[in-house]
DNA sequence: CTCCAAATAATAATGATTATCATTATTGTT
DNA sequence: AACAATAATGATAATCATTATTATTTGGAG
């Protein structure tokens, strides 16, 4: 893999937006960095860094794949009213993978879990 | 809602189908039937079938909808292989609300957990 | 039987993502 | 420093699932 200033500015702005940003949104931050950077390109190293195991993809919140630089497990939090995505522990649910087998005699290797609902803001706000 | 034989044989093509079929599978099926349903006329139904409460949409198994007769409330394990989606019943999780506002605050209305793995025919034949 | 709202078929449009391909940039080697 | 070799890029066309549009048909209440 070789170096690339427009991948730098991907995995910059991946790290500095902590907020699991789409495509879309990345491209328009390192547009203003890099004015012609290309959404292909935006998405290529998107998916190779997603290869490569420095970031991950998350998929199955809404309609659009959203992207994280926290590359450990955990799931996520949704809000309902304004979109924005929150990180949940991995350990909120140890025994899942066990549960399974016992209930249904399947052998999960892994499973995510989605939380819906109202962040505090938007529950205060109304 | 008016009857329509379309959606009458949607609903059956769901009914007796228990594969947690996509659109273009219901719409294949619901076609030997009735040859000139159109590819619309499916994703209108199952989207106001999935309103009325009728069915449920699954997303976030794989990059496609799925739709499920069964409407009561259960999690999925996707085979890895072949792509099977089994049902998990919803009690394997009674504690994960509580637990989330336990842990971070946050309320959650709904969740969706999906496992993923080798089904046991898959993990067999290898 | 008539009428009208709801449903349909056919197809164009959309929106996110991926593929293609000619050109450019990086990096190890003379 | 010039040179290949090849990975990466930008521009854009293509794809694929899904939704919107529109003229036409159909179900069912009066």
């Amino acid at each position: 893999m070789k170096y690339s200033k427009q991948r730098d500015s991907i995995l910059k702005t991946l790290q500095e937006n902590v907020v699991h940003p789409t495509a879309d949104f990345i491209y328009a931050k390192a547009k203003e960095e890099n004015p012609n950077i290309s959404l292909a390109t935006v998405y290529r190293n998107l998916n190779q860094l997603a290869e490569n195991g420095d970031i991950k993809k998350i998929s199955g919140l809404d309609n659009m794949t959203h992207f994280d630089h926290n590359t450990h497990k955990h799931f996520h939090f949704i809000c309902t009213k304004c979109g924005k995505i929150f990180d949940v522990p991995y350990n909120i649910a140890p025994e899942l993978g066990n549960r399974l087998a016992e209930q249904t005699g399947l052998t999960a290797e892994t499973y995510d879990i989605s939380f819906q609902g109202l962040c505090s803001d938007c529950r205060d706000n109304r």
